[in-house]
DNA sequence: CGGGATATTGATTGATTTCAATGTGAGTGG
DNA sequence: CCACTCACATTGAAATCAATCAATATCCCG
């Protein structure tokens, strides 16, 4: 597999990114555009979408289901970016080919835009070319939030900072259903999944959280999270 | 080796990174406002040029020396998200405060034009708002790559990256000057200042690389570090 | 030429990984 | 409907890499 990414962060909803810049009216010019001119495409469980070093043909937005954007060394090891959930874009990146591989992580529904066709939309229409930067800087915003997780949080925090991060843009906000398997949470979180698994039970042991399922978490105390949360 | 921005981010030619689309001519509209508009101001050594959570109201290119951007956890811990050097820009991202502090390195000089004036500029023009896009475009994928390191790499091999990211964009292909310290690097890498040091030591008796002073560091065999490189 | 900051080196500890079973659950076919 | 199976997850024990604790060593600065 190979892999290229885009946006980053976590389940960001890139569309939902704010500007800087007083620009209210133009917010969504760019994810309009995609909702009218985006074709559907659906993906199977595990399918690639597209691979690493693949060209950067095409920009995506999650309609439904969860995908991932992942990188991989040589000997396999892997670091997952960004977890895409519906309304994220991803695919959009600097170059003319893919830094990531994305996958879908269920079943899945994107719609797909020409890349070219985005960026002379862009060129000719202030509002997109603004809004497609916000996605971008919303992005970057998010990989540096992780960078800080990967580097200096121990795996009680990176899980905490996982679970808080995740049960923000759910709808039921005490219980967590989780697309994605201990495989990926572990290769997001740089933590190999046994550690996951241990610092699940952990922090079930300790009544922060409570494990119904393999898939599914409620978040008991979340104070005692967001003390993790450093 | 191209000057690929590998690596960690940091240090990178934010003008010269390249887009996705045909806009040769246009490449250099932002930079050049750059030039035109921005005031220069001189900051010491350690000085905060601006502090996490401050309002967002200037971007900043480096003219000469160099910056590091970073973030704190509540107890101290830090991890340096990107080293800035000259003809890089910073402090450019979304939201209304930063989410970073910038601080100098050595002694530096920057140039700084108010945010408020680049986004204007961006919603009239649309090759300025091109380059600007493809700066944090570019920002994103070294963070991006930067991760992978902090995830999954062990220490010698963060170390050989960092090493050969820093390198791609010295005069002196084969010499190091390093404007940071051991801590800085630590910092960045996910390290510790011992592991550092011990690591440069190890790639020192694999004859890796040479260690003709604290801040200068020769590399005398880019074969071995690109294998650490994975 | 000192002196403090910065860096190296050594010894030890400790968190996380790795190796190894065992458990659980969802899907399939009899 | 149940049994089987296979993938996924948990748990345990041992090994390992990097962090921490603890001295020196070196460099840059005045």
């Amino acid at each position: 597999m190979r892999k290229q990414e885009t946006i980053s962060g976590t389940i960001g909803n890139a569309s939902g990114s704010k500007l800087g810049i007083p620009a209210p009216a133009s917010r969504r010019a760019f994810t309009d555009a995609f909702s009218m001119l985006g074709a559907t495409l659906p993906f199977r469980r595990n399918a690639e979408i597209y691979g690493e070093g693949e060209p950067s043909e095409y920009v995506y937005r999650v309609q439904s289901g969860a995908v991932r954007t992942s990188k991989l060394l040589s000997d396999g090891r892997r670091q997952i970016g960004a977890f895409h959930m519906p309304g994220d874009i991803f695919g959009l990146e600097a170059g003319d080919t893919h830094q990531f591989t994305a996958e879908a992580i269920s079943d899945v529904t994107v719609l797909f835009v020409k890349r070219s066709i985005i960026m002379s939309l862009a060129a000719r229409d202030g509002a997109v070319a603004s809004e497609l930067w916000s996605v971008t800087a919303d992005a970057l915003r998010r990989a540096h939030e992780h960078m800080l997780a990967l580097g200096r949080k121990s795996a009680q925090e990176r899980i905490a900072t996982f679970l808080l991060g995740i049960a923000e843009r759910t709808e039921d906000y005490d219980t967590v259903e989780l697309p994605m398997s201990r495989l990926d949470i572990a290769d997001y979180l740089g933590l190999s999944i046994e550690t996951v698994s241990r610092t699940l039970s952990l922090l079930e042991s300790e009544a922060a959280i409570e494990l119904p399922s393999f898939r599914r978490i409620r978040l008991r105390n979340r104070d005692a999270l967001s003390r993790l949360n450093a």
